[in-house]
DNA sequence: TTGTACGCGTTATCAC
DNA sequence: GTGATAACGCGTACAA
């Protein structure tokens, strides 16, 4: 294999510790040898070995992170974010893309407690039990995003939106216009996201006094095929709802898509908002309406969080932190 | 700390070897013993130190994957098709962004040489001599995708595309719509997928006898603001080009946003062309014509290269594959 | 079938 | 200043 402090050692007479201290600059020591070691370590092509340090040092100055997808660009830039505010402490990533599978994110969970990762952000795909028996020591270092995960007693780190307030307040831009029959297309309601954004939209119609039609209401998955899926439904019925609210920007993009197919155009004959904003939305036709999370604050809040509960020797805060998020408005809302 | 195999040795008065064998299965014992070691491990919520594994096995189960963004879609769509790969035979993956550093690109380098990941999947961001003293025999567990690295020699794997021809095909068909004017946008041409894509325009441009005006090329780094200010810059001219062919999708996502700004319409008064397809491209207006690469089947040959190399003893397959790629066609070239 | 002894590469605590 | 020595947690050849 590679070289180790033994090569260096045994080329200079010296003992493995004197090798150590010289290429940590700890302890005293004169400068020659100190130099001698040095150079001997770069001409022998010395790499000190990490895992052996980090088995010796009890820590491993990586962090895990859980997603469900990283091709989606929600998660892609929140994985960003946190690289960012990583890179400048030292700290790695190993990164786990569950695929929206919580065998997957079980596994994952275990494999980082194994890997004696300093601390895990983990964006969960749906209540499971997964981290029900977990200590709260375990738990210290965890932070949870975007979804809230199923844990009895709720000891545990959060950061997200109010999702229930914001798509509340994204139903009021459609009843403001004008509609009445909206549509909703969410994912998994055992995910919190989807059944606090379904809460929202209920809460928002009950106050106009409007009772949404069940049909409607579309329970899928967070994917693509959600959203196209549901809008072909749609656009087979006879009385068509006249506005959609899309749970994400991926099932907002199914939406269009089966729009399009259809021939049915947006906004003029049904009328698109949804969470999340993306790249490029503004040169979209049309331009969507939609729900913009602070995806960058909310990665570099989840990583200060760790670091926070890292260094306490008490427990964790197990704070909740809901951020702020911005309405973007677009031109996607036809007026009534 | 966590509990290790000497607490479940000491909680049934057995040795940590038999612990040990006991809990992977290996040698023959009773079933009883067995069965007793793994109950009293769960009971005691064991969870084996992969770190200490690591050292001893000299392996770590641990691919790490060099990329310059991944907030990129381009990258976080290669590194989905990566982990999915991994998944399947139970590695893991260490993600380096290196935010299109050359500094931070040798850091992770280094990082994950230390971490003794078994292999490692590069996008290199420009001609460094990062990788000009490694070994062969590190470099076997090694695949550069997407951009070439500076290695003398050229013994190393790659996997990419021909971008010279896909810049060619891409540049005739702005040609073939009557275009003679074109101009182009690039980023450092350090960095092979440039150099390789101008050298493609050109010759394109050289057969059919056009000599492109050296202010038309404009070469900056692969961010959204090298196509951006190209356009400005564009806009400013008395005799515009007709045509631009941008380096990839956020360049190209650059040049729109200040054509709309400008005022000037895509392909109405310009038309546009890139590398790189993307999500919702079909929902865009225009819609681009683009150069596809076959980005998940690149992801899984990277993977596939890599194991190959690592059980192969003798020295590495230093190939290089050329996938094919598809031009997708669009409306964003107007005829002439 | 089980236990002993050793080593993986590193750092830390002692002596000297 | 430097060098033994002992860990960190695990796997395995060898002995019992």
């Amino acid at each position: 294999m590679g070289t180790t402090l033994k090569d260096i050692a045994d080329h200079l007479n010296l003992s493995v510790s004197t090798v150590s201290r010289g290429l940590n600059g700890k302890g005293r020591m004169s400068k020659e040898v100190r130099e001698k070691i040095r150079d001997t370590a770069e001409k022998l092509n010395y790499q000190p070995n990490e895992i052996a340090r980090e088995l010796k040092m009890q820590r491993s100055f990586t962090i895990g992170v859980i997603i469900p997808d990283v091709s989606n660009e929600f998660y892609s830039r929140l994985l960003k974010s946190i690289d960012q505010e990583l890179w400048n402490i030292g700290y790695s990533i190993i990164i786990c893309d569950t695929d929206e599978k919580t065998e997957r994110e079980q596994h994952y969970f275990e494999l980082l407690k194994a890997k004696k990762v300093s601390g895990m952000i983990i964006s969960p795909v749906g209540k499971s039990d997964i981290y029900d028996q977990s200590s709260e020591e375990e738990l210290k270092t965890c932070v949870f995003l975007d979804n809230e995960p199923g844990i009895q007693g709720g000891k545990y780190a959060f950061i997200g939106i109010d999702n229930c307030k914001a798509a509340k307040e994204l139903t009021e831009q459609l009843l403001d216009a004008g509609h009445t029959e909206i549509a909703i297309v969410v994912g998994d309601l055992t995910e919190t996201t989807c059944s606090e954004r379904l809460a929202g939209y209920r809460e928002a119609l009950k106050e106009r006094a409007i009772t949404p039609k069940e049909e409607w209401v579309f329970v899928g998955n967070c994917r693509f095929e959600s959203g196209y899926e549901a809008m072909k439904k749609l656009a087979a019925m006879e009385n068509r709802p006249t506005a959609v609210l899309a749970h994400n920007n991926v099932e907002a993009y199914g939406v269009m898509v089966a729009a399009k197919e259809c021939g049915i155009r947006i906004p003029e004959e049904i009328s698109l908002v949804c969470f999340d904003d993306f790249t490029r939305r503004e040169l979209m036709e049309p331009e969507l309406t939609c729900i913009q999370q602070p995806i960058e604050a909310m990665g570099k809040a989840a990583v200060k969080c760790i670091l926070r509960n890292m260094v306490q020797e008490k427990e964790g805060s197990s704070e909740k932190l809901y951020m702020p998020y911005r309405l973007r408005l677009g031109n996607s809302i036809k007026k009534r």
